[in-house]
DNA sequence: ATTAACTATTATTTAATACAATATACTAAG
DNA sequence: CTTAGTATATTGTATTAAATAATAGTTAAT
């Protein structure tokens, strides 16, 4: 796939994901991978820089079957960062539907 | 605006924007730049690596009020990119929808 | 012991856009 | 004539986010 259109949209995902409840980095790595191709590392630096930012606090939960789990839940900051964010990706794909079906855009 | 949002986007709209009649570089900057925010110098290097690629060809008409405008052509190549381009970009948007849209994300 | 699955971390590389400067051609204003 | 402004193209540097890949720790199974 595309990893060019991931761009900033991967720290959306995790913000939508983190929305609907506490997740450690592991869990959120395997959920956002149903839906695109993933590399295993890449969401630790987005979890690490927006919990730098606020937008998330973690708490260290232990687990059966291997290192404790660090999960993340989403700030008051993090929830309007989000539906800031979310609100601007929406806008985006509808200004490049826009570009894609102007006229004489046949096929 | 989000600057990330626009990875590979920029490149599906020049795709889109050419695929409806050739165009200069300054015009495509300015057709785009109605939908969103876009620095001068940004298409060019997209033109280039395009045209390089084999999707675009070239030729230059004389303007009136400035330097010889450079319209740019899309090939048969460029069309399939487009195809092929405009494809993954709806089933990555349709993706992104499912991950915001998922059970418990009330607003 | 070894392997495999689960989980976290981080250094390096890659790729695309932003920013900003340079250059050219022409027109209009002073 | 000179200066400013608009139209147009080009390019070097900075910024930023994801991919890649390596390291490491924990537990269970062979």
């Amino acid at each position: 796939m595309n990893t060019q259109f991931k761009k900033g949209v991967l720290e959306l995902c995790v913000l939508a994901q983190l929305s609907q409840g506490d997740k450690y980095g592991y869990e959120l790595t395997e959920s956002i991978s149903e839906k695109m191709t993933l590399a295993t590392g890449t969401l630790y630096l987005i979890l690490k820089r927006l919990k730098d930012e606020g937008y998330f606090e973690t708490y260290l939960v232990e687990s059966a079957g291997g290192p404790a789990r660090k999960y993340y839940r989403i700030s008051e900051k993090g929830r309007a960062y989000y539906r800031q964010m979310r609100k601007e990706w929406y806008e985006f794909i509808a200004q490049v539907d826009a570009l894609l079906k102007e006229p004489e855009n046949h096929d």
